[in-house]
DNA sequence: ATGAAAGCGCTAACAG
DNA sequence: CTGTTAGCGCTTTCAT
């Protein structure tokens, strides 16, 4: 189990078949004729001797490294998580490894990951940038040659990406909640500087555009994955006066959102309607039932993924992909009707 | 963003600051001594030129890929990722990059991803198999010639691992239901393949035992990491008669058992308590708030990617690590007392 | 169908 | 302190 006492090489292979290195590189290769009988003799050497092409070699001869790099923000978060297992899924069918490198969104450390990727002549590139208005980051992105699918970032450059219709969800959210009648509604979600959070303040301006209303600017905010940055911000959002009676944030800060209302003595939906970006797999069980955004991360990872084999593949050259997956709205008990609130007491 | 157009070379390098190549690999690797003016004439050269070293010939040289492997079942699992997020930042931090494969708990996948491992010289190793007493498996990963650590299994090879106390919680867990007065208690867990599973048992029948107890041994079911087949088999378990008047299951599965008991109109705590091994972000959200045993992925991955990088950088041909980490109960509010249920009629 | 030879890009003795 | 030389393990023309 310990250090590496050196390992079996072809040159041995072909040594103890008595055949030459190009000969057995074949039977690895297993593309170009040989000999039936000469390839069992090779094969049976590999075999007594333990033999493993290695593919370090491989890759310095062939300039390929079979590897894709998966770039996130945070590894742990279920919406990366699920993205990415989906796409290391699709991609080790193709024969392809995965790399996984976490930036916690720091610009610095994206141009430091993106650089070691170009070291490591990593075949592809699967990233989602903390933000797509860096012009710093777009160069490093640009100068890798090497194909890259972007997940839920628009660049100005021609580069692949799936993203999903966060306008949509936005959208369908948002007009709900307007339909409930519901006059003060706070957004917390990802910063400008990225598309969701971009596309969500959009569809939440357009939605009380289209009705004439209006809203508090400074009830967008962001940014945030965390639960209990969320907490705080709603907490403080929940005790200034008027409050919003409705709330709209990410997945996991939506978590947050329901702690503060709890700790301020604010029942869900009766005093606060609240919609999460992003649905789980407990959110009918939690109390109450969560009204969300659905979409599917797993989708995405596994879109991404065939995108990039194809281009790694050569097929490429074609036009850029612009994917964009689907996101609804999912009705559960998280919001009611602003109404229910009149008999209560202001305050 | 196209196909790779032969990149900039050391060679080239050299030729431009006029040195030999030699030169240029010190500067790379800074440690030996080059005459400042030297230094900067190459430093100078490599940035006109745009030269990153490859790592790949680097690699083949040095016999050192830098990179670790980490194999686990299901990357997308809360669980799992919160590990292979904890271990990716430790190493990464070290200069190591990460691989991620996962296995579907599949006996030869595992062996192909091992032996995967093992052709890209992967530098160490951090692996959850599926089950630990399958020795073609043990096999392989004692070939590997790689340290390695162990997630959550032990083998009867001497190999590093850092396993969670699971006999701890479920003592607790269980005794804690005993307390309650529950007779008739129903254990879905891992199956006893993998050490999580085992110990779950073993608590299980030995809190039984002190209290001269017995159980119904069918009431103790595996494997399943999944909601939906937890779903099933909770359904079927609260079907029977008499039926299991508690119930401890894994995260994901627990949720399953929340879903069956809702489906089947029986209410927790009431009817049914229930304990989940293995605590979220929102488990004091649900309804009712979970009960469980909560333990520390994100500890485990940083542990494990540190006996790793100790191994990996020759601290090595210590004795082994087995690293216990502890877990507990933390009760909130989905177990009650059994006597709760007495004025209900039976059936 | 098979082999000999020339590297892929880099590092590490070994001289100077 | 710097350069020359010999490979790491493999693939790939180019002959045979």
């Amino acid at each position: 189990m310990r250090k590496d006492a050196t390992r079996t090489t072809i040159r041995e292979v072909a040594k103890r078949a008595a055949v030459s290195l190009t000969t057995v590189s074949r039977v690895i290769n297993s593309a170009e004729a040989v000999r039936p009988a000469l390839r069992t003799r090779v094969i049976d050497a590999m075999n007594e001797l333990g033999y493993v092409p290695d593919a370090i070699a491989q890759s310095l001869r062939t300039q390929s490294t079979m590897t894709v790099g998966c770039i996130v923000p945070d590894i742990s978060l279920p919406a990366f998580s699920n993205t990415i297992g989906a796409a290391e899924e699709r991609l080790r069918a193709a024969g392809y490894t995965m790399q996984v490198m976490a930036t916690q969104e720091l610009p610095e450390r994206e141009i430091a990951i993106l650089n070691l990727c170009r070291r490591r002549r990593l075949s592809g590139l699967i990233t989602t940038l903390g933000r797509d208005d860096d012009t710093a980051i777009q160069q490093v992105l640009a100068s890798l040659m090497v194909p890259a699918v972007l997940l839920d970032r628009r660049l100005p450059v021609p580069i692949d990406s799936v993203c999903t219709d966060h306008f949509q969800g936005a959208l369908q959210a948002t007009d709900y909640l307007l339909q409930l009648a519901h006059q003060r509604i706070a957004l917390i979600t990802l910063s400008e500087h990225a598309l969701p959070g971009r596309e969500r303040r959009r569809a939440f301006r357009q939605a009380h555009a289209a009705r004439g209303l209006t809203f508090n600017p400074d009830w967008i905010v962001g940014p945030g994955f965390e639960t209990d940055h969320a907490y705080r911000i709603a907490y403080d959002l929940l005790r200034s006066h008027p409050r919003p009676t409705a709330i709209m944030a990410g997945g996991f800060p939506a978590i947050g959102v329901m702690r503060a209302a709890r700790s301020l003595g604010i029942s869900i939906p009766q005093d606060l309607s609240l919609i999460s970006f992003g649905d789980t797999d407990f959110a009918d069980l939690l109390a109450p039932p969560l009204t969300v955004v659905r979409w599917d991360n797993r989708e995405t990872g596994k879109i991404a993924a065939e995108i990039l084999l194809s281009r790694m593949t050569g097929n490429a050259d074609d036009k850029v992909s612009q994917v964009i997956l689907p996101s609804e709205l999912v009705v559960r008990g998280s919001c009611a009707s602003v109404y229910r609130e009149q008999p209560r007491a202001p305050r």
